[in-house]
DNA sequence: GACCAGGACCAGA
DNA sequence: TCTGGTCATGGT
C-alpha cells in the first residue's frame, strides 16, 4: 500500500459519474477490477491523498487516471455558461479514467437503453462466466477470443438480450483483426468514430463514449438521454437547434460550444443532472 | 403496469 | 432526411 499526492482530484466523483462500472464502493474503499489486477482505492478527505492498495506501480495510476490532463485549464476552456460552472464547482476534481478499449467497447455496446445497474449486472455476470476469476469474487472482463467463441446460450444467461449477438460478431472481428485498436488511435476522432458505426449496435453516442473513454478523443460529445433533456430543459443556445433538432446535431453543438473538451464537459453535465436532476442557476 | 434507462436500427413517409 | 415503432431487461 502507498499514496499518491494527486491534484485536483476527486476519487469518488471520478468512479461514481458514470464512466466506469467495474468499481463498488465499501465504507471509504473502492474496489475494482482492472486488467487482471484487483484494486483498492481510498482518498483522504483532509489531505486529498489518494491511497493505493495494489501492487502496480504509481505511474500505472497515474496514466489511468489522467494525471496528465491539466484540469484546471480545462475548467477553464469550457466553462462557458451558468450551468457547466456550476457542475465544475460542485464536482470538482472529477477526471475522465484512461479505459482498456477492448472492455470498453464491450462495456458500451451492452449498455443501451438500459439503467448505470443493469450495466454492471451484465458486465459482472460476463465476468463470472467468461473471465478469470483474480481472486474471492472477482474475475477479470473476458478477452476478444473467448467473447468471440462463446455460445450465445451462455451470452443469453447473462441478460444481454438483442444485444448478445452484437457484441459476439464485434469480439470476431477484433480476433480477426478486421477491427484494429491501433489504428483507431491514430485515426482523427471523425474517422475513427465512422469506423467504430459500422459496427452493428454502434451509433454515435456508444462511438462516442468508446473514443472517449478508451481512445483519447477529448473532443467526443456523447448525447445520451440526460445529455438531451439538458439541452432541452435550459434551452442552451437555443437558435442553433432553430434548423436541427436531432441527436446528430446536440453532438455537433457540444463540439463547438465547448471546444476540444466538450467530453469533459459532457461528463461533469452528465453527472450532476443524474446526481441532483434539473438543478437551479438562481 | 406504465415508464425510463449512458440507443440502435428499420420501415415508411 | 425525418419520425415512430421495435428490440430485451431491470428498476421505480
Amino acid at each position: 500500500m502507498y499514496r499518491l499526492e494527486p491534484e485536483l482530484f476527486n476519487l469518488n466523483y471520478t468512479l461514481d459519474c458514470g464512466q466506469v462500472f467495474r468499481w463498488e464502493k465499501e465504507g471509504d474503499w473502492w474496489t475494482g477490477v482492472v486488467g487482471n489486477n484487483v484494486i483498492r482505492l481510498s482518498q483522504e478527505k483532509e489531505s486529498g491523498q489518494l491511497l493505493i492498495d495494489s501492487e502496480l506501480p504509481p505511474e500505472f495510476f497515474s496514466r489511468y487516471l489522467r494525471f496528465d490532463d491539466d484540469l484546471s485549464s480545462i475548467y477553464v476552456s469550457i466553462n462557458r455558461d451558468l450551468l457547466i460552472d456550476r457542475a465544475i464547482n460542485k464536482y470538482k476534481g472529477l477526471r475522465l479514467i484512461r479505459q482498456d478499449p477492448w472492455e470498453c467497447l464491450i462495456s458500451y455496446m451492452l449498455a443501451t437503453a438500459s439503467s448505470i445497474p443493469t450495466i454492471q449486472k451484465r458486465i459482472c455476470l460476463l465476468s463470472q462466466f467468461l473471465g478469470q476469476e483474480l481472486e474471492d469474487g472477482y474475475f477479470s472482463f473476458p478477452d476478444p477470443e473467448t467473447l468471440a467463441n462463446a455460445d450465445l446460450s451462455l451470452l443469453d444467461r447473462c441478460k444481454l438480450g438483442f444485444r448478445a449477438d452484437r457484441i459476439k460478431t464485434a469480439a470476431e472481428e477484433v480476433c480477426s483483426g478486421e477491427l484494429d485498436f491501433d489504428a483507431l488511435f491514430r485515426l482523427e476522432y471523425k474517422y475513427a468514430r465512422e469506423r467504430l458505426m459500422r459496427l452493428r449496435g454502434i451509433g454515435e453516442k456508444v462511438a462516442d463514449c468508446v473514443l472517449l473513454f478508451a481512445f483519447e478523443k477529448m473532443e467526443s460529445f456523447p448525447v445520451d438521454t440526460h445529455v438531451r433533456q439538458i439541452i432541452q430543459h435550459y434551452h442552451i443556445d437555443d437558435s442553433y437547434f432553430e434548423t436541427c433538432s436531432n441527436l446528430s446535431c446536440m453532438g455537433d453543438w457540444g463540439r463547438e460550444y465547448f471546444g476540444h473538451y466538450c467530453g469533459y464537459a459532457q461528463e461533469y453535465l452528465y453527472y450532476q443532472k443524474r446526481i441532483e436532476g434539473f438543478v437551479s442557476l438562481y
